[in-house]
DNA sequence: CATGCATGTTGACATTGTCTACTTCACTGG
DNA sequence: CCAGTGAAGTAGACAATGTCAACATGCATG
């Protein structure tokens, strides 16, 4: 009744979905086409279809695996007790996504989406991510302060959040690399950015 | 010697650039084709590449032109003597440019660019735009002068621009949107971050 | 005046996304 | 057991795009 792999069904569907990453991670995201993949394959060119409806499809389904890596990656990281230490564990963690996937997270955050609106499991699953992200953040911000501050934990989170992600993504952007930074000092700029941002977090008057 | 306008040389470079543009806000930048300019201009197909060898020379031209009319509008925030209104004032001008100007935004920092070896003009123009948020926070001198103030100031920029593009990235986000966030509490975040910020710059020992 | 170069047009080609119509073949209900 | 049904795959067609080559035109300068 249900689908039962017969020798190649779900095969093809998921050799496509790798075959794409493929793609992206050698040619970039403008060197996906669907036929490439097919070609790739050794099928037809219209064999995708039978799997996806359209480009966007695939492309949504590979972003929404993204997401779901990313936000396992985020939560695997080891707690720390002390609030600061925890805090930078998990800016590290973000980065080190963003440095061990390049590809992955410039197609996550500095590329063209498909319509969420049109692709609502890529979309749940980005949400997730971020959420789990924010809570997390939220909940550090939280512990050294009294648990009355919940919202006002939440906008320091948001701040964290910005910072780690507006670096992360500048970092991968096409733009930073017209500004030809060298290693030595984009290791300074992520150490300035932790030691910025812990200075940041004392409380508030 | 030098080109005169024939009625329509340099006339058309320009109605090339600014109907791409507008191209671009209408359909996103997967619906810019020089055809398409060509076709909106009343032109044939070909005349754009008399002006343009490639449509990434013409994406080039845009970029260039938005990250000086972005560094424009950075610049023309009222000045002020205070060391952290001034840094308050640039921030927001920050974000109104983000706000005013979204699709833009995402061309410069949320979308592939050009190789920018092979576009000299677009990569000066990004690098004068980042001067001029480094030049600034140097001239706040929230820090004792030394001989590392150059490049001290550099990575202060990093962490300041990290945290205003990772807020606008993130408020344009279509993922961001649905976290359903108040205007209210959006507005709070955004006074956090400015809060924050100004918080983090004291200067390190 | 002839020539050349900048500007523009037409036509052609390969590539892509996507539609429609065929083929295959494993499974299933009678 | 067997016709048939539907999913998976193939083949061909179409429009749109980037880009190349060949041709037209007209202003400027020798």
């Amino acid at each position: 009744m249900a689908a039962k792999p017969r020798a190649g069904p779900i095969n093809l569907r998921e050799a496509c979905i790798s075959e794409a990453l493929q793609i992206i991670e050698d040619a970039g995201i403008e060197g996906l086409s669907l036929r490439e993949v097919a070609r790739r394959l050794g099928v037809s060119h219209q064999a995708p279809y039978k799997h996806f409806p359209s480009r966007d499809h695939i492309l949504a389904e590979i972003l929404a695996r993204c997401f779901d890596e990313f936000a396992a990656f985020l939560d695997q990281r080891p707690p720390s007790t002390e609030p600061f230490d925890d805090l930078r564990g998990m800016g590290e963690q973000y980065m080190a996504y963003a440095r061990l996937h390049p590809v992955k997270y410039r197609l996550m955050f500095n590329t063209p989406m498909p319509d969420p609106d049109a692709h609502p499991n890529m979309m749940r699953n980005a949400q997730r991510a971020f959420a789990l992200l924010r809570d997390r953040l939220t909940d550090m911000a939280l512990r050294p302060v009294d648990e009355t501050h919940r919202s006002s934990a939440n906008l320091d989170a948001m701040f964290v959040w910005s910072t780690l992600h507006g670096l992360a993504s500048i970092l991968q952007s096409d733009t930073f690399r017209t500004l030809k930074m060298s290693d030595v000092e984009l290791q300074q700029a992520i150490s300035r950015c932790f030691a910025r941002l812990s200075l940041a977090l004392t409380p508030l008057p």
